[in-house]
DNA sequence: ATATTTTTTTAGGCTAAACTAAATTTATTT
DNA sequence: AAATAAATTTAGTTTAGCCTAAAAAAATAT
């Protein structure tokens, strides 16, 4: 059985949420997600229902099956492989690969996929940091903590980015951060709790708490 | 102003059609071409027109304006570079890229195939041996002919194929006939045009007329 | 020149995916 | 526990792109 792209999307849009909250998935957290009424999502939800890729109880919120979540990891998997070939091959800088890779992710071809991973050189994480799963919806695990969560004088490694926003994107490159940049705390501020950073021991900034919490870490 | 893959798709039958054809196009050959109903073709063509993409006259038939003209190559451009990537990098054979490259011509982003162009190393003819129109909607022309309009003990270059059905390819496949390979025509059957032929001067084949018809030569 | 055939358009419907507004169920306050 | 608020579903429309059947126009044949 086929998937639409809507279908699709709803099914990623529900698999992103249930990452973060535990329980099951509501009408309304869909809506803003997918930025649709409410009244389209309880449509949808029914007909994924059906096909059996969420189970859904009226009123109860909806959680994926077992063909649902391999459905929506493929498509995790499809985007961040594209979001690899944007950047590595076609040099896109890495806050320009979303929107083209949210379209690429539907084309339908397995035989294309299986290619392209082979031609990437079968990457385990994607421009951002964030896991590719491998064909069988497995993600690799990594330790990581946020920026914010080290103390003062402790350094370590830029592994992913939290926050996805072109604009906060930008800014990192602005300030030197890639992902592999060693980062070192200098200094932190009690009141907004602003670090004084050294980045790859050439250049020195400081950044908001909120820069701080979206940057994901591995300590030296 | 963006369109719909669907619009997209009627302009590029409304392109081919009026290349084979030299008059107005009309509802049914474009009803065939596109797989609908010859109403559904009426309807769309309004819309088209409303949108300046084509003329037309109630009951004479279609033309594309210069917007529709641009549109159109436009698409066969994309088509065609990603039939180049899917041949030339992802290693696909030229009997099994069409499909994908009629989704993937539907990607909206113009960065995305001004970076694919230039990372293909800006290919003038796609796998087929087709031209790939230029960002001004400009094909390369080049002298070619039927290998059935070429006489006994001529010998050429294979430039193309006319037709891209997936069993006609990989019939060429397995005759080692490819782009690039050098024919000559040993003999010639009066009876039914079939001819005997030397592949790269190394493998001697009988093809029908259907097929030297159907395979375009540069003359040496 | 009229009759027949072919092509094209109109009319009326269908489905997927969205919407708004109203009704209903569940959750939260007082 | 009743009242209010929030979340969810139902009901009724909308739009794009398709369909079939019937009507109208153009092309072809007698």
């Amino acid at each position: 059985m086929s998937l639409s792209p809507t279908e699709e999307n709803y099914l990623k849009a529900i698999f992103k949420i249930a990452e973060k909250e535990k329980k099951a998935v509501g009408t309304n957290s869909i809506a803003k997600q997918m930025d649709t009424a409410p009244a389209s999502v309880t449509d949808m939800i029914k007909k994924l229902a059906d096909k059996d890729l969420i189970n859904y109880e009226k009123y109860k919120g909806v959680s994926l099956t077992p063909a649902g979540n391999k459905a929506a990891t493929n498509l995790i998997r499809k985007h961040r492989l594209w979001e690899v070939f944007l950047v590595n091959k076609l040099r896109f800088a890495w806050h320009q690969v979303h929107d083209i890779a949210e379209e690429l992710e539907h084309i339908m071809s397995d035989e294309l996929i299986l290619r392209l991973d082979a031609f990437l050189d079968y990457p385990k994480f994607d421009p951002h940091g964030d896991p590719i799963p491998n064909a069988e919806g497995k993600f690799t695990l990594r330790t990581q903590m946020s920026l914010s969560d080290m103390t003062l004088l402790q350094s370590g490694v830029v592994l992913g980015v939290k926050e996805h926003q072109t604009e906060f994107l930008k800014h990192l490159t602005k300030l030197n951060i890639k992902l592999g940049s060693e980062i070192k705390i200098l200094e932190i501020t009690d009141f907004d709790l602003s670090m004084r950073i050294h980045i790859d021991n050439k250049y020195e900034e400081v950044i908001s708490k909120t820069i701080s919490q979206n940057l994901l870490m591995k300590r030296n």
